[in-house]
DNA sequence: GATCTAAATGAATTGAGAGTCATTAATTAA
DNA sequence: TTAATTAATGACTCTCAATTCATTTAGATC
């Protein structure tokens, strides 16, 4: 609160759209878009409410571009975190892949993106093209190549699941949203269910259990 | 529109609530809890706005109402939906089963309170916990008899997998929330994915591909 | 058919919150 | 130092939708 901010009624138009878009994405992760409220966001921002109004058209605009923004950076600071070395086995990229995902999806930014996506996506399209088109095609386009590569290595036979790269990750999906909707008072074992996951998918993909 | 309800200002104290709740799942589950408007709901039931307040407290106690009211009926449809011939096979029953799951979970229906239940069960936890105690709990303990039963007829030995029976519809219920997310534009192929998905499970518990 | 009860109505009230804009003041230019 | 520019403000307006309640009337009772 002390830090940014020296004097009241600063001059900063360059600073104003980020820090409206960070105080944003929280509001609009912690209530979703009708629930949020513009006082509240320029509040956190640090900003009056009709400063909002300088940078963005209105509130579907506001949300729009935090949004985006959130899912855009999200995905740059994961691009490296599901990279792996190109000398390991298939049965070590998958495990490792796998162990990667439980890590990204099961945290907050990725399951705040996901509540957001599923409430709103049908007034928002665009959100959801825009999801669908940087994160998840990018996610499918890595899976598909290890398959391949462990296919073209004679590691791997191809098969409905070689078809089907999604199918590798939909368990840690299911115990992410799972994770989500049924927070606080009931939960599988985190543990557990990813060496169920990792014993079904390598057993389907024929690489021993 | 003109079945049921034939002269205006009718008095129908027993009709009233139920036909209220069933407009309500229709308005909520189309536009979200906060977009959902009480003149339509009131509209649609045949009734006018006031009436809804005879029989609920407020907008809150309807929704609550009507999903609680929704996830109830549903379920009672889809009991029998789920019981399988005691003379298969294990194979055979996870294989009747998953195609059921799909048919169950990539409907309207569970689909609708699937997004509403991720959407608004935050605010309304009293829901989510119903749901899970109504649903959840009980399909586990289907696929927990499942497993139990084909380990006791020697056809599956104990794995993680065995110890984690949501695994096995784990990747229905990642297509079904997929199929509702990204509805229109791009979307797996469900054959495909049911294929992959089986060859995974089977091949997971060792009852060959 | 007159009277009574309470179900049903919908116009009026209320509150909340998005969006506006005349005013203020920080910064730059002259 | 003064004037000009424009970022920032926040009190105000406006709209929309939940909720209320005085009035109406269907149906029951006598």
């Amino acid at each position: 609160m002390s830090d940014t901010s020296p004097a009241k009624r600063s001059r900063r138009k360059e600073a104003r759209p980020g820090e409206i878009i960070a105080a944003g994405i929280k509001e609009f992760s912690a209530h979703g878009f009708e629930r949020a409220r513009l006082d509240r966001i320029a509040t956190a921002a640090g900003v009056a409410k009709g400063t909002i109004y300088l940078y963005f058209e209105n509130k579907e605009a506001l949300f729009e571009a935090a949004v985006e923004e959130y899912v855009v950076s999200m995905m740059a600071a994961t691009e490296q975190d599901f990279s792996v070395s190109p000398e390991a086995s298939t049965v070590e990229m998958i495990k490792m892949l796998m162990a990667r995902a439980y890590g990204h999806f099961a945290s907050d930014g990725p399951l705040a993106i996901m509540r957001i996506l599923i409430a709103e996506g049908q007034r928002f399209p665009h959100l959801t093209e825009t999801y669908h088109r940087i994160a998840i095609s990018r996610g499918v386009k890595i899976l598909q190549g290890l398959l391949d590569r462990g296919i073209a290595r004679g590691e791997i036979r191809e098969s409905a699941m070689t078809q089907t790269p999604e199918i590798i990750i939909a368990p840690c999906m299911f115990y992410a949203i799972n994770k989500m909707a049924f927070d606080g008072f009931l939960d599988i074992d985190q543990d557990a269910f990813m060496a169920a996951h990792q014993q079904m998918v390598l057993a389907g993909l024929g690489l021993e259990g």
